[in-house]
RNA sequence: GCCUGAGUGGUGGAAUUGGUAGACACAAGGGACUUAAAAUCCCUUGGGGCAUGUCCCCGUGACGGUUCGAGUCCGUCCUCAGGCACCA
């Protein structure tokens, strides 16, 4: 053994033991409890950061303390290699995507390589590869067939400097959550995914991931927004259209004085057609709809809208409402009209206001009566109905459902539930992508490609045209092809899929990646899913573990996936800051991770990543924290070093006070640090308990030891348990320390150890003494000790006694093992 | 505005079921070793007090409450972070 504990050696040396033993790859074993550990995979973009570094070291220690606890661990690993930045990056430097993603995939596997991860690289999957996305684009026609696809014409998001469509979920407060620029709308041809049709099972299932953060599941919930009201419908005035509206307050439809619609509604121009305010609404509804979201229904967006010349009628009062075409009406919410409320909702009420509008009050106040003169804001509380024919005096709460019945019954309307997530539409015009199997024939319409001719293969003998405009529709040799149906020559989809198509349903593909006879080996399927532990950053709570979900339901629907959740458990991590900032290159705060395993090697790295903060928390990056880590493994090193003669020793019957003493540290050791790792993730107070048994440790004498069977023993217990603890989070040294001090055969199969619940327990229990709640003593007693023995000795004490002059003992309270508290007065 | 977290020493954090607040580490200060430095090791380290102790007082964002006992539970408020936001 080495007197200097060198990480660059030993690192490099066990890396190469466990990828030729294949120590990590896994298969089914049905005699074995599966575990299946999942980290979200990275896309590819040349360099591993500081926050996939965390991430997977977090992932690696529960990786191998499953293994070590007997589980059949499952820890696989690939890439999201699909994505703009490939494009951004050809174009840059004239080379071509798959070039530039084949050669980061490698460099980032390198690195990975070099922090001693658990992985079975042998079920890597990278999404751009033909063997991944064919079974993508053959789940595509599947649920095309089952009616979860479907084509449409829609205004959607769109991001001009990134030349694509964004689905609602990647757009953020406004702008597109890649390159930040303001989103416009614009009309659109492109395909979706019916995920409004699982809205009700999504949300639902909230409540039952029990092993999903909180916020999380409040995330999704809000996501998808379910809205319990009405739906009304408003005749037009001289015409045999009606106007449909989503409500949840049906209880104020007696008070509905005008309508308003999105500037999206075809209804608008339709209505005004004719009238004099033909011009007028045009006007509108252009400058509208090419005004940047932001501006138009932003934060301090002014209210405005224009009156189409007609009027619709209320069905409960018969009153004519003037129509309005309004620039806050969401066209995408509900169906894109709202019965105008003025007396109570804020919005209408500032509308009213500035157009001169009616405002009749339907609701009132317990106390008080309402005057629509004197009102200054909508009064959007409970209350008593008014001015509502039958339904006066009722509570509004009640009248919800009666109105929305008497409604139904009228041919009017009816209850019904409206959510706020939409369908997720899935086209992007760009390049690297997995292409949407369709052929668009002049005669039969859109066509899925058959299955035999899976998959449509991104053509990849091509130039990369500077615009940044996909190469696709230009490539005439690819395009034109004939319909599978009829024969006529037709174009292919040119479209790509969004990317978050691959990352739905990847960690399905792990468990048989190579499976070439579907898309799921049900054997595989069967025994693996779902993945019970996957780990994160948080900024995918929505999109990414919502398309998830979606995606774990069609499958199982189209009978390929057994579960009806994808993840059992989701473990969010924090982010790595420094200087109190994320980490990121316009900040100049970057640390690169490999320059640390140079300078200290992996084990260090992995140790400060796990030891500086919990999972969840965001943490901290400080170099002398590192620094401390480093020192940490180096006074490990050397305290076995001290020891490293133990290697043969009796068992000794003979006990000492000494080597009790040591027993019990270790024991309680074990227990502390496999209740932290196994059932909390607390790695940060597992390895302050390893720090505090090695502080224990080395205060030991080593003069006597080698004589002293009994010492020599526990101390031998002592060190090999210490280093099967640390072994999950800095395996490297653990291997080699585990090798030097005389055990055999490698520690990835070793069990993890067990402690003995006798050997935790103290002879001698320190007891506090209280008196009215406050600390003023300390004693020792007897584990027999009865409470009145305890009692007593507590009174003993001089400071108790001190604070007990001249009062009287009311009661006293004893908490077995831990404080008596003695109450006077 | 709504929802969800969080607020503890100079710093990161600990306190798992209401029971000794500050584990473990970092930083700082002092000492040992050394010709010297680095490295290493040892000691001190929440604030205050004096009678220097097995001492006392204060202290977990603020103010109340429940309790023998509150960082932990309840109420009100403040601050910060994240998410959503004209969602009818």
């Amino acid at each position: 053994m080495d007197t200097k504990y060198n990480p660059e050696v030993i690192e490099k040396k066990w890396q190469e033991y466990w990828e030729t033993k294949k120590l990590f790859k896994v298969e089914i074993d049905t005699s074995k409890q599966k575990y299946y550990l999942l980290e979200m995979f990275p896309y590819p973009s040349g360099r591993i950061h500081m926050g996939h570094v965390r991430n997977y070291c977090i992932g690696d220690v529960v990786a191998r303390f499953k293994m070590a606890k007997g589980f059949n661990v499952l820890h696989p690993m690939g890439w999201d290699a699909f994505g703009m930045p490939a494009e951004n990056a050809a174009i840059k430097n004239k080379s071509h995507p798959a070039k530039w993603t084949i050669n980061n995939i490698n460099e980032m596997r390198r690195q990975l390589k070099r922090l001693g991860l658990s992985y079975d690289w042998d079920r890597e999957i990278a999404t751009c590869h033909p063997d991944y996305y064919k079974w993508e684009q053959w789940l595509f026609v599947r649920m095309l067939e089952k009616g979860l696809v479907y084509r449409k014409k829609s205004v959607v998001n769109y991001c001009r400097p990134c030349a694509t469509v964004l689905a609602n979920e990647q757009v953020e407060a406004g702008c597109c959550w890649r390159c930040g620029q303001p989103v416009i709308q614009r009309e659109q041809d492109g395909w979706f995914f019916k995920i409004t049709q699982y809205a009700d099972e999504l949300l639902e299932w909230c409540d039952h991931l029990k092993g999903w953060p909180e916020r999380v599941l409040t995330m999704q919930r809000n996501w998808i927004g379910r809205s319990e009201g009405a739906r009304i419908f408003f005749k037009i005035e001289n015409s045999d259209e009606s106007i449909e509206v989503f409500t949840t307050r049906p209880d104020t439809v007696f008070g509905a004085t005008f309508m308003s619609l999105a500037p999206e509604h075809p209804l608008c121009l339709s209505i005004s057609k004719g009238t004099s305010q033909e011009s007028v609404v045009q006007e509108f509804v252009n400058r509208a709809l090419t005004q940047d979201w932001q501006s138009r229904v932003g934060e301090g967006a002014e209210k405005e809208g224009v009156f189409v010349g007609a009027y619709c009628v209320n069905p409960l009062t018969g009153r004519r409402m003037p129509i309005y075409c309004a620039n806050f009406v969401l066209f995408e919410y509900g169906t894109g009209a709202v019965m105008a409320v003025p007396a109570h909702d804020q919005r209408d009420f500032d509308f009213a206001r500035k157009y001169g509008l009616d405002v009749i009050v339907v609701v009132n106040p317990p106390d008080q009566s309402l005057e629509p003169e004197t009102m200054t804001e909508a009064y959007v509380e409970n209350g008593f109905l008014v001015n509502s024919g039958e339904f006066d005096g009722m509570d509004n709460i009640a009248v919800k459902k009666s109105i929305s019945e008497k409604l139904e019954s009228m041919g009017m309307g009816g209850p019904t539930i409206n959510y706020r997530l939409r369908d997720w539409g899935i086209s992007r015009q760009r390049y690297w992508g997995a292409p949407i199997p369709i052929i668009h024939c002049p005669k039969c319409g859109p066509i899925p490609v058959p299955d035999k001719d899976l998959p449509v293969v991104l053509p990849t003998n091509i130039d990369f045209p500077e615009s940044g405009r996909s190469p696709l529709p230009d490539l005439d040799w690819w395009v034109t092809t004939p319909c599978p149906k009829c024969g006529t020559s037709s174009r292919r989809e040119t479209d790509t899929m969004d990317t978050f198509v691959e990352s739905s349903w990847y960690f399905d593909r792990y468990t048989c990646p190579r499976y070439d006879k579907g898309l799921l080996d049900p054997e595989q399927d069967h025994y693996w899913s779902p993945v019970d532990q996957y780990i994160g950053g948080i900024e995918h709570a929505i999109l990414h573990l919502l398309y998830s979900r979606f995606f774990t339901k069609a499958l199982r629907d189209l009978g390929i996936k057994q579960a009806g959740e994808p993840f059992e458990n989701l473990l969010t991590q924090g982010m790595v800051i420094k200087d109190g900032a994320k980490m990121s290159k316009s900040k100049g705060n970057v640390v690169d991770p490999e320059e640390l395993i140079d300078r200290y090697g992996a084990d260090t790295v992995r140790l400060f990543c796990l030891f500086a903060a919990p999972p969840e928390r965001d943490l901290e990056w400080t170099a002398e924290g590192v620094d401390g880590a480093y020192r940490f493994l180096n006074r490990i090193w050397s305290l076995i070093f001290q020891y490293k003669n133990l290697k043969k020793v009796r068992n000794s019957n003979v006990e000492t006070i000494q080597s009790r003493y040591i027993r019990r540290v270790t024991h309680r050791t074990i227990k502390k640090v496999t209740e932290d790792v196994g059932a909390r993730f607390r790695f940060n107070t597992a390895i302050a308990a390893i720090m505090e048994m090695s502080n224990e440790l080395g205060k030991v004498t080593s003069e006597n030891i080698f004589s002293d069977d009994a010492l020599c023993w526990a101390m031998k217990e002592a060190l090999d348990s210490m280093i099967l603890l640390m072994s999950p989070f800095v395996p490297h040294i653990s291997e080699e320390l585990w090798e030097a001090f005389g055990n055999k055969s490698g520690l990835t199969k070793r069990e993890w150890p067990q402690y003995d619940p006798q050997l935790i327990i103290e002879e001698e229990l320190i007891i506090v003494v209280q008196v009215n709640g406050k600390k003023r003593a300390e004693i020792r007693v007897a584990l027999t000790a009865s409470d009145d023995e305890i009692k007593q000795s507590a009174m003993a004490e001089l400071n108790v006694q001190k604070f007990l002059e001249g009062r009287t003992i009311r009661k006293m309270v004893v908490v077995p093992g831990k404080l008596v508290n003695i109450v006077a007065g």
